[in-house]
Order: C-alpha cells, then structure tokens, then sequence
DNA sequence: GTAACCAGTTTCCTTCAGGAAACTGGTTAC
DNA sequence: GTAACCAGTTTCCTGAAGGAAACTGGTTAC
C-alpha cells in the first residue's frame, strides 16, 4: 500500500501527466515561448518584424517553430496581398488560453530569480 | 510606434521572458515533472520507487535528474540509516511552491486534448 | 540593371539529451 | 561464499535540436 501525501493536488490522477506532457511539448525548445510571448505583447507582427524581435533567433528557426504552432493552431498565419508581399502572424482565440500557463511560469520563474538572488548576496 | 494588442497581460514586460526561460529550463527534460510528479503524488519515495513509478526512466536519468532537482532546492534527499542504506526523496517546501504551476500545465492540457479528440472524429 | 526588402528554404555542421548495459561497493539472508 | 537488494556511476552510442551561411524567387525603388 502506498502512502498518499497531503499534496493538496486534487484526485484523479489518472492521465494528468499526458496532459502535462502535452503542454510541455508545445511549448518546449528554446524559443516557441517567446515567440508567443512576442505575439502577445505586440499583437500582429510579421516575419521580419519576429526576426528581429526574438533575439537570436535565426531564420531557418524562426519558420519552423511557427509552422509548429501554426499546426497546433496556436498562431494564425495571413499572408497579405502587399507589394512585397507580406505574411502576418498572431495568436487565435485558442493560443490566448495558453496566457494563464504562461503568467504561472513567468510569475514563479520570479520567485525563483528573487530567491537566487538573495542566496547570491 | 508600436501596436500594444489587448493581451491582459500585465505591465512591465521587462525580464519576464527570463522568468519564463528559467521555469522552463527547470522543469524541461523528458523526466523532471514525472518525477515531480511522482513525488507530489507519493510524498516520500526511495530511489528504487521512484524507478519503477517512474515509467521508462533509466537509473543514470533519475540519478542526474534527481541530482539537479536537488541542487535547484526543489527536492530534499536524506540518507537513512538503514541496513541496507536507503535514501529517501520528497518536494521541498519550496518545490511544492511549483503546483500551481503544474496544475495549470495540466489544465490546459487536458483543455487541449479535448481539443484534439473533438477534432480527429 | 542592380541594390534592397520580403519570406522563407537548404545545406552542412556541432552539441547535447537521453538510452542500454555493465560495473561499483556496501549489506543482509541463507 | 554466493545470491539478492540498495543506490548509484561509468562507458559508449545515437538521434534530435539548433546554429551559420548561402541560396531562392518575387517586388520595388533608383
């Protein structure tokens, strides 16, 4: 018999780690984040507009992960009728559930920078 | 000048991708919220519980994993001692700071499998 | 016609995460 | 003394992630 913690994580834990494993997908490598975190703050943007924005990114990169989250429907793509054309990028309706997820990470990763930084001193 | 979408998200975007960055490099990796999760689910676990709950993981892996989890204070580890020795692990009460996001890793992801299933019928 | 901008793709290369299996070193049960 | 259990470590290997640079193919401005 197992003991059972008072871990205040809530029943069920049946295929809660696909779940979680799931999400850790979409969202791992080095720069699916923040590309998205780009996309949320600065809405619209265009390919040349996200080269420059996500730092260090390089191209070949940069059109692979959106292609990814393109898949996942995560971002839209538009590709616009301009002279030079011009392709057009922000998240649908679905990719802004992830800003929940996303402020849980950004919001502990503070914790965690602040209690690093204490320990430093 | 430019565009500031409605995101909801919250002032100062200044080092919040690291904040992001740093959560995701703690928790990435094919093992690190298994193992979490095994031990929030469990509470107390030796080495060789954990390798056999945690599906697939190879002795080297948990070593390692368990060895960083550690070192970023997550998990406590104390020798027992018992004959033959063992060793037991479990969250820290800083590492149990990390359900929250967890759970909501878990939560979209469910959001997301439903998602998926709804889809492919 | 040539330089510059857009949105990529292709090629080639390096590094690192992760896996399998054998090995260490101690303890106990028989 | 030998088999079994604990908690790992070491070695060797492979595949995937990611980087740099060159290349494609179209359009416009000069």
């Amino acid at each position: 018999m197992k003991k059972k913690a008072a871990t205040g994580m809530h029943g069920d834990c049946g295929p809660k780690h696909l779940a979680i494993k799931d999400t850790m997908e979409l969202l791992s490598g080095k720069w699916k984040i923040q590309i998205i975190g780009a996309l949320m703050r600065n809405g619209t943007m265009r390919f040349m507009d996200l080269l420059r924005e996500v730092d260090g990114i390089a191209a070949k990169m940069l059109s692979k992960e959106l292609q990814e989250l393109e898949i996942n429907e995560l971002v839209k793509r538009t590709v616009c009728d301009t002279k030079p054309i011009t392709v057009e990028y922000e998240m649908t309706t679905y990719g802004r559930t992830l800003e929940k997820v996303i402020a849980e990470l950004a919001h502990w990763g503070e914790l965690h920078r602040k209690r690093i930084f204490k320990k430093s001193k």
